[in-house]
DNA sequence: CATGAATGAGTGTTCATTCAT
DNA sequence: TATGAATGAACACTCATTCAT
């Protein structure tokens, strides 16, 4: 080892330096003359440490993918069922500018996957892990007598996942129509729905209607 | 008397070509360059009948959205109601050959406005028109009394909405595990639960539970 | 003879939209297609009179120099010696818009003969012309007593043209500088000037300042 | 440690190019990748140098201004007054090989400064510097007794300047008409004319008036 | 005669990538 | 390790020109 350099932390450095580029001009606009500027290194180095862009692009994916793991793990802590389901299903909508950001970042991948099919190496899928830990929410839920079992825990995870990237999809179109109050609202409208229906607020409020 | 081309039907196979590059190879690779080879005619071609590659784009996405609308109509005829409306929903999620086509064309257009902000001057945005439409028959619906009235319209068709496009996204994402079958069954769950409770099919469930 | 076309009228319409074009949108904007639009024919039209753009600016560039010739014929009439030769001096400077937009046709002209030497087709050149001119009515001054005999006609005249081109230049390049009053002001003292010295007019200027 | 270049000399040897491109081809021609292969470097390196091909053309311009403005000064050292003038109207001629590169370089760029308006950012005109040297060394002369104080200084240079141009467009519109030798010449008379009437050469005139 | 569809070379510019130092 | 000089392909776009009709 000539220099006494963390090459991991290096890397790190990096593509923090990339999420700040993207949160500020744009992923168009990261480039790596940019990206390098950025860290205040020369263009070059950042060839030491990743192969070509690509790879800085999914590096920064998968980087993203662990931070967003991690809150979903630190907010789970203490809650179980449909209260655990509520709060991950809101978790995972772009409500404030970080998860926005995110959310562009990761609209902007998937267009990718999609066109390339399974060719590019990918990380861990978000999708299937998701579904399962949403799925096992729901059953959770159902066990506790908080949810309907009309349905299938999977199937209802597959639909909330379809609702939060459907409105993820949605709000980064359309801010102004589909505001963040509104889709925390219509997240709540939902989890009533999931709710058995001799529950006791169910029917009060049927009363009400 | 110069050649005898039908305008409007150049400008419609060049914006088919257009289609089949970003279905292929994704928007950004649907360059001038490219787009003219799928044509088999020079680059020099296409500015005759568009401005500027940002005309192309929006031609091409304005067609197709005009071609949804009319299958979209001419599907209702006949039909209203909660039948309409599932027919509207499964209508627009990417059952066939065709319909993916156009859904992959769809994200890659969304995420290269989410990519750019709204700088590119957009077409009628498909979002607020199609909610519209959904709303006037989740009305129809529950006034026909085949709806709950539980939710106002509005959120019912936004949440609808968030489906269609949250299932069109993961079945482009990873179609093995969103089947076209459990996009329809899924669906149908949905309509299920639409319905009043005191239906007869509702009410059997009531009793269940 | 097919159909009843003045080939020459015809022509002459053509040239007319370049100068049309010109003047309102500058030579640079004076492309092919927008000179056929001014003209309200199609753009295939132009190379029916004309071999290609070179000859069009060409035939341009003739049309002019025979208008300028025929407005200082005009001009000429009735006058000899200093008098004719101050008035042609000033005809020839950018004086009003039309000479103004003349001008700038001419220098534009020039730094592709400047460049690309003899090898271009060109009109009667305009300096050998107008330097005759110039001799001549300096000849006819002197000759009348008006303008001082210390310096041969030819170099009196090589000057003049100097100095309107000079002016022309700087006038273009820098308005604000040298406005047209002060290029009518500048002429005005080099006339003083030849005047020979014991002329009445001079030395009761002389008296007066 | 990148290769070892020396920033601004690589940057002068690419206005060099710049240069020689213009006087040989004109300034139209003088594309970046034209200016490239004189370099015999690749495309891609100008805008390791320069922000835009504006930017070079203003930066050789600016270089140039330069050289003359240096050349100017040395030949000014020691002298004054009308000597000193004439020495710089001499200088300012396409006398040699280089100055006439120069002036063409010039006329060039003029021109196209008067075909595309003012809307390239111009870098110091050399008009007002240079008239204003030329005011100052008439005003000296004029002190001195060596020039006639019948007009301004500013009038003088005004006309001086244009002479310096006038010729110098002449000449390369038709060398063999306005030899160096003419031009010499002419200058020489000028000069004799610009004189006091009462200097010794001139006292003949003073007697008549 | 006249049209305008079609061509294709050429423009400035951007950018990921390579590599000698 | 790290630098930044250098490369060259690719981009959207402009335009004079050709030519079948």
């Amino acid at each position: 080892m000539p220099k006494d350099v963390d090459h991991e932390a290096r890397r790190e450095e990096i593509l923090e330096a990339v999420w700040t580029v993207i949160a500020r001009d744009g992923i168009e606009k990261a480039t790596v003359r940019v990206i390098a500027a950025e860290t205040n290194w020369s263009t070059g180095v950042l060839q030491h440490y990743f192969a070509d862009k690509d790879e800085i692009l999914l590096a920064a994916l998968r980087l993203m993918y662990e931070r967003i793991a991690a809150r979903g793990e630190a907010l789970l802590e203490g809650l179980s069922g449909i209260a655990a389901l509520h709060a991950l299903v809101l978790e995972n909508l772009p409500l404030d500018d970080q998860r926005e950001l995110e959310t562009k970042f990761l609209m902007n991948y998937w267009s990718r996957v999609i066109r390339e099919g399974d060719v590019a190496p990918r990380p861990e899928r978000r999708g299937p892990q998701l579904v399962d830990t949403l799925s096992d929410l729901v059953r959770e839920g159902q066990q506790a007598g908080e949810i309907s079992t009309d349905e299938t825990p999977e199937d209802v995870a597959e639909r909330l996942l379809a609702l939060i990237d459907g409105f993820s999809l949605h709000t980064l179109l359309d801010p102004q129509r589909l505001t963040r109050e509104r889709q925390v609202e219509l997240v709540g409208q939902e989890f009533e729905r999931l709710r058995p229906i001799n529950t006791t607020t169910k029917s009060k409020r049927k009363t009400n209607a």
